[in-house]
DNA sequence: CTGAAAGCGCTTACAG
DNA sequence: CTGAAAGCGCTTACAG
């Protein structure tokens, strides 16, 4: 039906196998027969069966992504720049659901490998690095597991956020997270940073809590005034939305309370937020991966510093 | 190296080919060999090997997707949704950066089929239709190019937001679309059903255009107090970020000046909006694939009719 | 530098 | 209901 690679072979005068040498690269062929079976490919408009590739070398060329969620612009942007960045080295990427579809896919569709964003279990961790190789981006448990991974460090900005803040007399600090929700305390967190310059100062978190959502910020505000006049929240989503809220209250941002988001996709205006660039972390995720791939070790560890923005 | 059809029919006390029919579930097999083999695919932990399978079949279950871009909440949204969806049919979801790319993988990888999302190239369209079912969302020109595609209808809910909008004396209407600028006009986006009815009422939209950026509409507001008191955005997220502006700008939203967006992922408090229900279009892609990849023909559109939100 | 042969793991007629 | 054979399109030793 298509047109195969037998086409092409047999419109440039080779054997099967030379046409084939001569699309990998690898093994030196004539030039002269490169150059027939390249013109012979192009005026066939021939491309490659990628299945029948991979089931030959058992390694396709396509990287298996699994990112937790894409609803977050960040994330979306994250994506993109992964698929240009691994373009370079002509992998194509696969998004998955869920983590256990993209391991899975290693093995049945012989993927080259896996990108995985924001993940934690260990152990899970150490079982696929074991056949295939694994970047993390600013996955959590990587030290023993093993795997490269992306870090993304945020003390200097938080600390300078902080430092800011309390400057401008805004030192009732609250932290607003459905995520860190679930876990036991800010440690381990991003947070941990302002927290931890905060008890240098011997202050303590507004409402000694995380807050889960945005009313439950702001029904505190108004049971107490000045209890809070600064909020850490975790993205841009969902500082955009507590900012849309406390306008209408009539508070002011940030002359009244000040509202910090994370990851740079959504600045309103009076907002502060902190800047993660995608892009930058997309291109080491693919260097790392191929390097991982290709020279084998390489777990190191690389240190991404997102930066403040103010607006 | 991993287990293979081989190993389970060797255990089963099978055949390969019998085997191979008990995962494909197709022709009979005596119920105490199927046993066998499920028996011993599950104590081997045995996953088929895809490449192979899309290779013989030469089709591969997978879909690839074009979507332009991830950055928008709103497309995040529908492609975790699809990926819901379609897993039901236990297809998986390849997500890809180009057009071309997408078309390729269909040939290369065997893949069966593509979804594409607002997508506009009429011969593009025609040309895959002819060799692989391809369901469209929200793309224009698929009248003619006969693929099933799923309509977005903003008539009802446009109107209504217009009305509503003039209802509250705020008739000086400005539309903000950097996508739309590239247009000659209006006609042909969604915003034609406000602009009709501001033509059936005399109004024409402030300043005679389609203003590409949030400083060009505040600066032309600034120049001529009270030209502009509703603005229509692309997205909400461009409409978050106008909000922002005029809010720090004094502006009350929306009380001086209504702010319109359109896609529901991020409705400030104070702004109007356009829910799209990306589970509701998921769920409907998933089926016209279905139906179109099974029964053939099916080219119908079918049309979601999103609905308007007042905070 | 080149080609004949075997094989990657599965499925699909075809015969029994 | 079951199995031997051929084949999907490519690559990888192996011999020349």
């Amino acid at each position: 039906m298509s047109v195969t690679l037998r086409d092409v072979a047999k419109k440039a005068g080779v054997s099967i196998v030379t046409a084939s040498r001569v699309f990998n690269g690898k093994e030196s062929v004539k030039p002269a027969f490169k150059k027939k079976v390249f013109d012979a490919a192009k005026s066939l408009n021939y491309t490659p069966n990628l299945l029948a590739r991979g089931l030959a070398k058992s390694n396709l060329k396509i990287i298996s992504v699994y990112m937790g969620e894409l609803e977050n612009p960040y994330f979306g942007s994250l994506a993109t720049n992964l698929a240009k960045e691994f373009t370079k080295y002509s992998y194509e990427l696969i998004i998955c659901d869920s983590i256990s579809k993209t391991l899975e896919l290693n093995r049945s569709l012989a993927t080259s490998g896996s990108v995985l964003v924001s993940f934690g279990k260990k152990e899970v961790l150490e079982k696929i690095t074991e056949t295939h190789p694994v970047v993390g981006i600013s996955c959590t448990m990587t030290d023993n597991a093993n795997i490269p991974n992306i870090d993304l460090d945020f003390k200097d900005a938080y600390t300078e956020l902080y430092e800011r803040a309390v400057y401008s007399d805004k030192d009732k600090i609250a932290f607003y997270s459905p995520l860190l929700r679930q876990y036991p305390h800010l440690s381990g967190s991003k947070f941990i940073h302002v927290y931890s310059a905060m008890k240098r100062k011997g202050h303590t978190p507004a409402g000694d809590q995380i807050f889960a959502d945005d009313d439950a910020v702001i029904s505190f505000m108004e049971l107490s005034p000045g209890s809070i006049n600064c909020v850490f929240c975790e993205n841009d989503m969902q500082a955009a939305r507590l900012h849309g809220k406390l306008i209408k209250k009539g508070y002011k941002v940030p002359e009244d309370v000040i509202v910090i988001g994370c990851d740079g996709t959504l600045v309103l205006d009076g907002m502060w937020s902190v800047k993660i660039d995608t892009a930058k972390i997309a291109a080491k995720a693919a260097e790392l991966f191929r390097d991982h791939a290709i020279n084998g070790a390489s777990n190191g560890t690389h240190t991404i510093k997102p930066e403040p923005i103010y607006k």
